[in-house]
RNA sequence: GGCCCUAUCGUCUAGCGGUUUAGGACGUCAGCUUCUCAAGCUGGAAACGCGGGUUCGACUCCCGCUGGGGCUACCA
C-alpha cells in the first residue's frame, strides 16, 4: 500500500468527544499501521459555534491521549480565499450558480413538502436565473449562497466503503444544495473536499453519520474535475448510550475525553477501551495472546490494526468495561506513579500531598480503585478519625464479650511493640495471631474489630495493613477509642 | 415520511458453508482464599431476531419482515 495520509476533521464546536476521539485513534492507527501520516485540520466554519477554548480543549486531549499531529494544524477560517476561489469557478462553469432563496421560504418550501410526504429537496427556484434577475436581486440586498447544479442525468452515485463494501444513492433524490453560505463561508463539506484534495489525504476515515454527505462530496469532487481524487472512504459504526441512542451530552452523560480525565481515566484505559469498540484484533493475528485477555497498548494495537476488521454495527458504550480497563491500568502503575497522578487533583480537601501516610494509603487502596478519582471516598479513615459505633466492632459471628476480650488484649500487646516492629507487618500479624491463640478466641473476635476500629468500615484492608499504614501512635489511639466505645453503654 | 447503514450471550466481540456441544473479554452467579472488601485463581449460567430461499449441509450466501441507528440545515 502506498503511504497513507489520513486525517481527524473536528469542528471546535464543542470539547473532544469519545466519538470523535475513536475516529482519531482508527485514523491514527491505520495511518501509522502503514507508515503514513495523521492529520489534524480544524473545521472551523461554523462561526457562531466555533471557539479557540474548544480548538484548544481538542487539540490538547488529543495530545494527551498520544494522538499528535504529522502535519501542521489547519484552520479553515484561516484558508477561506481558497474556497472562495474554488467556488467561483465552479460558478463561472455553471456547475453552481447564486441562490438568493431566503431562510424562511426555504423553510416554508420544507414543511410543504413534509406535509406532501415528499422528501424535502430543494425545488431549484433559482438555478436558471437570467443576469438581469440576479443584479435585481443584489440591489436589493439580498446575500446569494452558492448551490452546486446537480447534473439531471447523474444516476446512481456509487461509493465504495472499505468497511460496508458498495454504497449506491440515487443523485435525482438529492436536491442541489448549498456550498457556500451566504456571508460567503463554505459548507465543511466542500471545504473538506478542497482540503482533502490538497492535502493529497488518501484515505477519508470517519464516522457513519457521514455517509450521506459523502454522495455530496463525490458529486463537488466530480463538478471540480477532481475525480481522480476521491480518496478511499471508510465509515465507522456509532457509539450508542446504553439506551441505544446516539451518545450525546445529555445532562448527566459522561461523553467528553476531558471528563474521563478529570474522572480519573487514564489515557491508556481509553485507548484501550476504544479501540475495542467496533474491533477486535484477529485471533490468528495475535502471537501468544490465546483469547487470554484484552489488554492493548497503543503500540500493539498499531501493529494489530487492520481497517477491514472493523465492524459494522453501532456500539454501546459499557462503562463496566471501561471501569475494568481502567482498574487494571492503575494496579499496573507505580506507587509514585498513581501517588503523582492522585496529587494534588484528587486528594479531598486538606489532605495534604506530603503527608507521610499518603503513600501508605495509596498502595492498600490501589487494587480497589476504578478511577482517580475513587481515591478520596476509599482513603479518608488513612486522614481523617473515624467515629465509633458498637455495632461496627462486633463480627457478626461474634459477641460484645468477645469483641471486648479481643479488642482489649490486642490494645494491650500492641501497645508493647516497638515502634521498628511496627514497620514490620509479618511482626504485627504474629501478635494478632498470638492474641487469638493466647485468649482462645476466634480470628473474627480480632481481626474484624482492630480492622473496623482502625477504619471505621465495614469493609477495608486489613487491620494488619492498617496498623502499619497508621503508625504505632494513631492505631493506638484509635484502638483505645474504639474500646472505649464499645464499653460504653 | 423518504433515503442510507445495520443485526451472534445483558454489553464489546470471535466466527469468514462442514473443524462448533458457537470461542474470548466485561458484567453476573458459585467456589477457593478469608476478619471484611478489593485483587487473584477455578468453575457455572448466558447468544446466532423472525420467515422464506440457495446448498448434500447455513451463524456464515440471497430475499423479505421486524428491530436498532444515521441522514434528511446557509451545523459539523
Amino acid at each position: 500500500m502506498i503511504k497513507p495520509i489520513v486525517r481527524i476533521a473536528p469542528s471546535p464546536t464543542g470539547k473532544l468527544h469519545l466519538g470523535t476521539a475513536r475516529t482519531a485513534l482508527f485514523n491514527y492507527l491505520f495511518a501509522r499501521k502503514n507508515k503514513g501520516k495523521f492529520i489534524i485540520r480544524l473545521e472551523d466554519t461554523d462561526k457562531k459555534r466555533s471557539t479557540l477554548k474548544y480548538e484548544k480543549n481538542i487539540i490538547s486531549n488529543l495530545k494527551w491521549l498520544g494522538l499528535e499531529s504529522d502535519a501542521k494544524i489547519e484552520r479553515q477560517m484561516e484558508r477561506l480565499k481558497i474556497y472562495q476561489k474554488y467556488a467561483s469557478k465552479l460558478l463561472k462553469e455553471k456547475k453552481a450558480y447564486l441562490c438568493f432563496c431566503s431562510a424562511q421560504e426555504l423553510d416554508e418550501e420544507r414543511q410543504r413538502q413534509l406535509k406532501r410526504k415528499q422528501p424535502p429537496r430543494y425545488c431549484g427556484k433559482c438555478r436558471d436565473l437570467s443576469k438581469k434577475e440576479i443584479a435585481k436581486l443584489k440591489k436589493e440586498d439580498r446575500r446569494p449562497t452558492i448551490r452546486l447544479r446537480v447534473p439531471d442525468d447523474r444516476g446512481t452515485i456509487k461509493l465504495k466503503d472499505l468497511i460496508r463494501g458498495e454504497i449506491k444513492e440515487n443523485a435525482g433524490l438529492i436536491g442541489d444544495f448549498v456550498i457556500m453560505k451566504s456571508n460567503e463561508v463554505p459548507l465543511f463539506f466542500f471545504a473538506g473536499v478542497i482540503d482533502d484534495s490538497l492535502q493529497k489525504i488518501t484515505h477519508v476515515i470517519r464516522g457513519e453519520d457521514h455517509i450521506s454527505n459523502t454522495f455530496n462530496q463525490i458529486l463537488i469532487y466530480e463538478a471540480l474535475g477532481l475525480k481522480k481524487e476521491i480518496p478511499e472512504f471508510a465509515h465507522l459504526p456509532m457509539i450508542l448510550n446504553s439506551d441505544r441512542s446516539k451518545m450525546s451530552k445529555r445532562k448527566g452523560d459522561t461523553t467528553t475525553v476531558e471528563d474521563f480525565k478529570n474522572l480519573g481515566y487514564l489515557p491508556e484505559t481509553l485507548i484501550n477501551f476504544m479501540a475495542l469498540l467496533s474491533w477486535h484484533p484477529r485471533r490468528d493475528d495475535q502471537k501468544g495472546k490465546e483469547d487470554k485477555d484484552e489488554i492493548y497498548s497503543l503500540q500493539e494495537l498499531t501493529s494489530l490494526f487492520k481497517l477491514e476488521e472493523v465492524g459494522k454495527s453501532a456500539a454501546i458504550f459499557d462503562k463496566n468495561k471501561l471501569d475494568y480497563l481502567n482498574g487494571y491500568y492503575l494496579r499496573r502503575l507505580k506507587n509514585d506513579e498513581l501517588k503523582n497522578l492522585i496529587c494534588p487533583k484528587h486528594l479531598a480537601e486538606g489532605w495534604k500531598c506530603e503527608d507521610k501516610i499518603l503513600e501508605r494509603a495509596i498502595t492498600l487502596v490501589k487494587d480497589r480503585m476504578k478511577k482517580l478519582s475513587d481515591f478520596s471516598e476509599l482513603a479518608d479513615y488513612f486522614f481523617e478519625e473515624p467515629v465509633y459505633n458498637k455495632e461496627l466492632l462486633i463480627f457478626k459471628k461474634s459477641d460484645e464479650i468477645y469483641t471486648q476480650r479481643g479488642l482489649g488484649a490486642t490494645t494491650e500487646e500492641l501497645s508493647k511493640l516497638k515502634e521498628s516492629d511496627w514497620e514490620k507487618q509479618g511482626r504485627l500479624e504474629e501478635r494478632l495471631r498470638k492474641v487469638v491463640k493466647e485468649e482462645k478466641l476466634n480470628n473474627g473476635d480480632v481481626f474484624w474489630p482492630v480492622r473496623a476500629a482502625l477504619s471505621g468500615r465495614e469493609a477495608s484492608p486489613s487491620p494488619v495493613e492498617l496498623l502499619w499504614a497508621l503508625g504505632k501512635n494513631e492505631s493506638l489511639k484509635r484502638l483505645d477509642k474504639a474500646l472505649e466505645a464499645l464499653n460504653k453503654n
